[in-house]
DNA sequence: GTGGTCTAGACCACC
DNA sequence: GTGGTCTAGACCACA
C-alpha cells in the first residue's frame, strides 16, 4: 500500500480498514488482522497500526477481545457511514460547490466523469 | 473567520484572499489589505499572513511593490483558476466520487443542494 | 457473566469465586467447580480459570486435592476478608473519599443508594 | 510526581491535569503547560504527555490552538465531572457497596473516616 | 499468540 | 516556540 503525503499514515490505514469492513472483505463479527500482521503487510511500524486501531476503537468501529484481537463491531457499518457522511457534508461538499461555481463547471460534466469513474473503479 | 482544523491556517487564508480576488471584491491593480490589517481582521498572528502572502507571491497571484503593499497581479485570475482546477480534478473529484458512491448519494440530491448553496453564498 | 474492561478477567473471576465462598453458595469443605466447568459457565478460556485458581491457591483461599478437585480451605473466609479489607482501606476508600468530595456527593445520598443496592443484590 | 503501578502513567497524568483544572490551579481559558514542559516536570517521556493530551482532547477537556498550545475548554469542568461521576456510579460505587456489605462495615464508620480524610487532605 | 505502554529519538509543519 | 507523526525497540500482562 502506498501512502499519500498529505494525510497521516495512521489515518490512511484507518480508511483502509474501514473500507475493508464496508465492502465486506472483513466481515462483521470476525477477527480483523492483528496489529503485527497488518504492520507487516502494510510495511509500517506496529505502533502506527496501534494508533489506527485505537482511533477506530474510539469510534466504536472495532472492538477488542482481550488476548484475542480486534473485531468489527455490530454497528461498524453505521458508524463508518455516519462519520464519513458528516465529513462529506460539512467539509467536502461545500468545498466542492465552491469549486464548481468558481471554476464554472457544470453538473452535467460531473455526471459524465462519474460514469467513467465508476467503470474504472467499481465495475 | 473560523478556521478548519484539517488545513493549515495560512492556506485557508490563501483561499480567502484568492476568492476575494476572483469575485472582484479586491480588484486587479488595487492594493489588497496589508499584512497587519488582514492579521487584525482575521485575528491571527501577522507571521501567518506573511506566510500566506509569500505563498501567493510564489504563485504569482499577488506581487509586492516596495513600500506600498501587495497587489493582485494582472494574470491573477488565470493563476488562481489553474491551480484550483488542477487540485480539484486530481484530488477532490476522485474523493468526491468515492464518497457519493459509498454513501449512496445521487447526483440529483447533489444538484438540489447546489441550488441551496448558491442561494446562500453567491446570490 | 460480563467482565469489566479495566481489570484482568482472571481477577474478576477470583472475585466471583471469593464471593460465592463468602456467601456460602460454595460451602467450606465441598468441592468447587472444576476448571472446565467454570470455564464453560463463564465462557472464558480454561487457561484463564487455571490462572484464577492458581491465584487463589497462592492466597490459601482454595486448595487442591490431587485427582479430585479444588476445595475452599478451612480459613478461606478469613483470608478473603483480610485481603479484601486491606485493599479496601488502602486503595478504594481514599479514592472513594476523593470522589465524593470533588463530585460533591453527600453521605446521605450514598446511604440511600446503599439501601437500594442491598435490596437488589443481597436480599 | 510518583506514579502508581496499577494504572497507566498517561492516565494518571490525565487525572493530575484534570484536578489542576478542577481546583482552579490551571484556569479555564488559559494555556496549560506545553507537552515538553510537563514532560520535564513529571520526568516522563514527552510522548507520554502527548498521549495524555490526546486523551483529554478527545474528551473535550482541553483544546489545541495551533502553534500556541493547549487550553482548558470552556466546559472542561462539566466534562471532567461527568466522566468522573459516570465512572464513580458505574464502577466504584457498586464495588464499594459490595465491600462494606461483605466486610460488615457501617456507614457511620465511613463517615468518621471521611472527616479525618477531609482534615488531612483538603483543609 | 494478543494488545498496551513507555522510552528514545528523529523529522516535520506550523505559529 | 508549539504539537503531530513515525520509527525502533523494549517490557509487560493477558488469554
Amino acid at each position: 500500500m502506498e501512502f499519500r503525503d498529505n494525510e497521516a499514515i495512521y489515518l490512511q490505514i484507518a480508511g483502509f480498514v474501514s473500507e475493508n469492513i464496508m465492502l465486506g472483505k472483513w466481515p462483521i463479527g470476525q477477527k480483523i488482522p492483528s496489529v503485527r500482521e497488518l504492520a507487516v503487510e502494510l510495511q509500517v511500524n506496529p505502533n502506527t497500526v496501534v494508533r489506527t486501531y485505537e482511533f477506530l476503537q474510539n469510534r466504536e468501529v472495532i472492538a477488542n477481545k482481550r488476548g484475542i484481537g480486534f473485531f468489527a463491531t455490530d454497528n461498524a457499518l453505521e458508524k463508518i457511514k455516519s462519520y464519513r457522511k458528516e465529513r462529506f457534508l460539512k467539509q467536502e461538499l461545500p468545498e466542492f460547490f465552491r469549486n464548481i461555481y468558481l471554476l464554472n463547471i457544470s453538473l452535467d460534466e460531473i455526471a459524465n466523469r462519474f460514469e467513467d469513474f465508476k467503470n474504472e473503479n467499481f465495475k
